[in-house]
RNA sequence: GGUUCCGUAGCCAAGUGGUAAGGCAAUAGACUGCAACUCUGUGAUCACCAGUUCAAAUCUGGUCGGAACCUCCA
């Protein structure tokens, strides 16, 4: 597997820290709303990154946290008068739900900051201790110059960054690019630390939580949404390194930008929208479809024709797959076996290729046409169509799209039967009949 | 101002040195009792200019155009 290492900015050999085994983390929500079509993005990528390695065999531990405190769970909170555990509660389930809807399999851990909070107090007293971070009237502030490293994700120079960057004033840093550990607060719910009443900043959390989940310092994948690479994960490299001296993750991966028609979704344009509202209007699969058919680097615009075309191809190959399992019930062949294929190869072939999905999906076409071919044939052979099922399925698995066997009832079988019939005795009314009823079960 | 990325057929989108994958749409056929489904055929010299090379969409330089980040947005 070859993945591009956004550390390095380069594709690299996947090379795991154990055998067989891969830990991976990616960079939650913070659950103030409902969940956009963006932030399904990586939702989406990243658990077909963890499908993609799964099928190669490897064992994969997936954690992605839920940020439950933040100042815009308090400002929502105030906004519809509840409190702030309920608002991030709700935001958690409705989260879920989109996972659910868009067939993500659930991480193998999703962490709050609230139940991770004397960990992170810990990572905070351990920085402060190791001087890499200041105390200035109950605030902490991480020294962004106590590590050398610092810009290396992102490429910057700490002198550029302070050249053009709007930071804001805040008297109390030593440096305007230092960044907050824990803030003094009033305002919201509050912790109780060595330094005051307070909560933590939001770059913490991601470091003490990747530490606690997999019980070490240094883990194989980190993803997220590429605007995260700065500051966010530059910072979680520089407080790893001040602490650990890790840089947390071998390989950091991140996903291109959703727009919608050709614009950045954003609550100023009014174009924000929600995941959940889109995956009821289209589907999973196409939804899926839709977000796979691009590199997950690239920019990704949604309008209504790349919306038109996803729901379109997802119902081919499946309509396809549909017609395959008929034939097999109707020649009373069970599908076994596993995938041997060359449009099988070359679709894990670009799997492996930094998840190069476009090309995966040309694979896939052509198993489909193979499969359709087979279909066709005068003589069936059984035994290629449920090659090219099998085929189909695995891809379809890697890929999370959802697809049923279908199964047969005996009523089904008779009028196939009877279908064919009139049409051999040239009833064609009959033969019409026989046909819209089928139709209307979905078996055509 | 700094950093990063992009510009390939009507649309979506691979390819990153050897004469342009795939899909959608369009169009012409085939199959069919008719239809649907399906299958087959048909289209681009890769924003522009200059350079390196036997050879460039692919490397270098420049021009034009677009995007992201540098603001606790995935």
């Amino acid at each position: 597997m070859r993945i591009f290492n956004s550390y390095h900015n380069k594709i690299e050999e996947l090379k795991p820290l154990i055998e067989n085994e891969i830990s991976m983390y990616v960079c939650g929500p913070t659950v103030y709303n409902y969940a956009h079509v963006g932030n399904a993005r990586p939702v989406i990528v990243f658990d077909t990154l963890k499908r993609t390695l799964q099928e190669l065999g490897y064992q994969v531990k997936f954690v992605s946290n839920f940020t439950d405190v933040d100042d815009k769970i308090i400002h929502k909170a105030k906004e519809l008068g509840i409190s702030e555990r309920e608002v991030s509660e709700r935001f958690i389930e409705a989260y879920n739900d989109m996972r659910i809807g868009l067939h993500a399999m659930m991480p193998d851990s999703c962490p709050k900051v609230t139940e991770t909070m004397d960990a992170i107090i810990a990572f905070i007293e351990l920085l402060v201790k190791k001087d890499h971070a200041y105390v200035v009237d109950g605030d902490v502030y991480f020294r962004v110059n106590s590590v050398s490293q610092y810009g290396n994700l992102s490429n910057q120079r700490i002198e550029d960054l302070m050249v053009g960057a709007r930071i804001d004033e805040n008297a109390k840093k030593e440096n305007p690019l230092d960044f907050t550990l824990w803030k003094k607060t009033e305002e919201g719910i509050q912790w109780d630390s060595p330094w005051s009443l307070g909560r933590p900043g939001w770059h913490t959390e991601c470091v003490v939580m990747i530490n606690n989940e997999f019980q070490k310092h240094l883990i194989d994948i980190h993803g997220g949404g590429m605007d995260l690479k700065f500051p966010h994960h530059e910072n979680e490299i520089a407080q790893s390194n001040a602490a650990y001296d890790t840089r947390i993750a071998n390989y950091w991966m991140h996903n291109g930008m959703v727009n919608i028609d050709g614009e950045k979704m954003s609550k100023s344009l009014g174009n924000v929208v929600w995941a959940k509202d889109m995956i009821e209007k289209i589907g999973a699969n196409p939804m899926r479809w839709m977000m796979l058919s691009a590199h997950y680097r690239a920019p990704l615009n949604i309008n209504e024709e790349g919306i038109d075309n996803a729901r379109k191809e997802s119902e081919k190959v499946l309509h396809t797959l549909q017609q395959a399992y008929i034939k097999l019930e109707l020649a009373d062949q069970t599908i076994e076996g596993k995938p041997n294929t060359e449009a099988y190869s070359q679709f894990m072939e670009a799997m492996q290729d930094d998840l190069n999905t476009p090309n995966a999906f040309a694979s896939l076409f052509e198993a489909t046409k193979k499969l359709n071919n087979a279909l066709r044939q005068r003589e069936i052979h059984t035994d290629v169509i449920c090659d090219y099922v099998i085929t189909i399925e695995h891809m379809l698995d890697v890929l999370g799209i959802a697809y049923e066997r279908i199964t047969l009832s005996e009523e089904d079988r008779e009028l196939f039967a009877k279908w064919n019939q009139a049409k051999a005795e040239r009833d064609f009314t009959r033969a019409d009949e026989y046909r819209a009823k089928l139709n209307e079960r979905g078996l055509l």
